[in-house]
RNA sequence: GGCCCAUUGGUCAAGUGGUUAAGACAUCGCCCUUUCACGGCGGUAACAGGGGUUCGAAUCCCCUAUGGGUCACCA
């Protein structure tokens, strides 16, 4: 419930335990990002778990883009297994027989049993529901197998699994910090597996014994856990052992309301970054996805989402993911840069639009870093400055400006010899000498700007006006340019 | 379908029984201006519906609707 939480008094410990799929969710990221926010804020540990008990699901590779993305993101672990830490191994698939052994002491208990069921038969109890509404459920057909068959099942090596015994009465409640309390009815629990035929545990019983052994105080998770949740907390009774706090996250949603998806194509963590947003712009927009700070601050440093994180600000209902949004802040995040960063930054999409070395490159970023919201947008934008487009005259009719095809063809004759004359080539000379050409003229120094600009790029909006482009363009492309706005308008008018 | 969760403008959201129901993005208009963008000012736009409880409900309760999650030897 809102409100309720009160600060800890043991330390905190939070976790991330993604399973290594090789790709970065933008909700898995703001999970691990609010653990880590929740643990930092309460000067405690945060800590990274591999939870690979798939083994087909293997992914080459996919434990480094964790590592690589955790790091570009600013999400610094205590502990983790590149690090390593006192609560190790911290993979999964390094602990196998921890969970064996406490599979063995749950059937001990009575609260687990062995089930030697092939997927044949499990297969057909399924296929039995079919059609009708009932719950699939496991029959328990092998809950109450004797004792000596049982042991001669396991001296044949006949593959096995463990599972949960539910209880057959009675409900399981239990209190996350977002949702308030939660009761289900036992009736309802299905005997899940803990331990499958290959020896591994499912996620349903690494993760309790993990989060226990590793001392984990707050468990921020997805609310898709949150129905199988009433299970874990069986767990955690049968063994006696301290349930820890639960933080459930709302979904992030696609603008159609789906849950994120890659198949969807929505896009990662890294996807973004490669689309040219900055890290620090997705972390922190990330982060307002379902927690408000209470206040009408928008733009925060890791350490300032740091300071304001709070539990009582995390919102229960779905977020929609909007790119409008994230690109706006990235565009706050982009002019705020240094240039240089800025620069460099753009260097490579510079290079990919085709931008020619003799240009002045860092005058081009200066121009283009108001501009800019993202990093991908702009070899578009500049596309003109490696090549004049084949335009349309009517761009060289423009009403504010009071400009048609007519004057601008007259005021860019004018223009030339000006130019031509003009030796000490800058932004400022050129202005100067284009407004004080207008004033001469009698016109508007619109009426001369607008067409020149035209002329030298062939764009209704460019960065930067007439004479900046004209600069940058160097004298010789820019005569070039205004004679072949002239030959295009002789031609038409 | 069962169970669980949610529902404030197009989107993110503040709001915890009494507010002219904030703010941001988007959108529209105006200003600034060497085009565009930035910036400034302003506008349009919301408590899903119905019942209660209460002197008074966006806030509490119930029902309905809608959306989502979950029901694997996936996590």
């Amino acid at each position: 419930m809102k409100g309720e939480y009160q600060m800890p008094d043991t330390i905190v410990r939070t976790r991330f335990a993604p399973s290594p799929t090789g790709y970065m969710h933008i909700g898995n990221l703001r999970t691990a990002l609010y653990g880590y926010l929740l643990a930092k804020k309460y000067n405690g540990k945060f800590i990274l778990r591999i939870e690979d008990t798939d083994q087909d699901r293997y992914v080459e590779g996919a434990v480094d883009v964790i590592y690589k993305t955790l790091a570009l993101a600013g999400i610094k672990y205590d502990e983790g297994p590149d690090i390593g830490g006192d609560y190790g191994p911290y993979v999964q698939s390094e602990r196998k027989e921890i969970y064996m052994k406490y599979a063995l002491e749950l059937i001990e208990k009575g609260v687990a049993y062995y089930c030697f069921c092939d997927k044949k038969r499990l297969e057909s109890l399924k296929v039995s529901h079919e059609g009708s509404e009932a719950v699939l459920k496991y029959d328990r057909y092998c809950l109450n197998l004797s004792k000596k068959e049982i042991e001669k099942n396991l001296a044949e090596k006949k593959p096995f699994v463990i599972r949960q015994k539910m209880p057959d009465t009675g409900t399981t409640s239990f209190t996350d910090t977002v949702y308030g309390t939660i009761t289900v009815n036992n009736s309802e629990l299905d005997d899940q597996i803990l331990i499958k035929s290959d020896g591994m545990p499912t996620y349903n019983f690494a993760n309790v014994i993990d989060d226990h052994l590793m001392g984990i105080t707050h468990v921020v998770r997805g609310n898709e856990y949150l129905s199988s949740t009433p299970k874990y907390n069986l767990l955690y009774e049968a063994f006696g052992w301290e349930i820890p706090t639960y933080v459930h996250l709302p979904l992030i949603l696609r603008p159609t309301g789906q849950k994120l998806s890659k198949r969807a194509g929505d896009p990662s963590f890294e996807d973004l970054i490669s689309m040219g947003y900055l890290p620090e712009a997705v972390v922190n927009y990330v982060a307002l996805l379902g927690w408000s700070p209470g206040t009408n601050q928008e733009i925060f440093s890791m350490d300032e989402l740091i300071e304001a994180f709070s539990i009582e600000g995390i919102n229960k209902a779905p977020a929609v993911f909007d790119m409008a949004k994230l690109t706006w802040m990235n565009g706050e995040y982009v002019r705020k840069l240094p240039l240089e960063k800025f620069h460099e930054f753009a260097l490579k999409y510079y290079k990919d639009a085709g931008l020619s070395e003799n240009i002045d490159l860092v005058k081009v970023s200066s121009l283009l870093q108001p501009r800019t919201e993202v990093f991908n947008a702009i070899p578009e934008i500049i596309d003109f400055l490696v090549k004049l487009p084949d335009y349309d005259i009517s761009l060289y009719t423009h009403k504010k400006m009071k400009t048609n095809e007519v004057n601008s063809l007259e005021n860019l004759k004018a223009v030339l010899p000006v130019l031509e004359k003009l030796e000490d080539w800058n932004n400022d000379t050129i202005y100067g000498t284009l407004t004080k050409l207008a004033e001469q003229l009698g016109v508007k120094s619109g009426q001369i700007l607008w067409p020149v600009r035209v002329a030298l790029s062939g764009k209704a909006a460019t960065p930067g006006g007439a004479s900046e482009l004209a600069e940058i363009l160097g004298k010789d492309e820019t005569l070039k340019r205004i004679r072949i706005g002239i030959e295009k308008l002789n031609k038409e008018v």
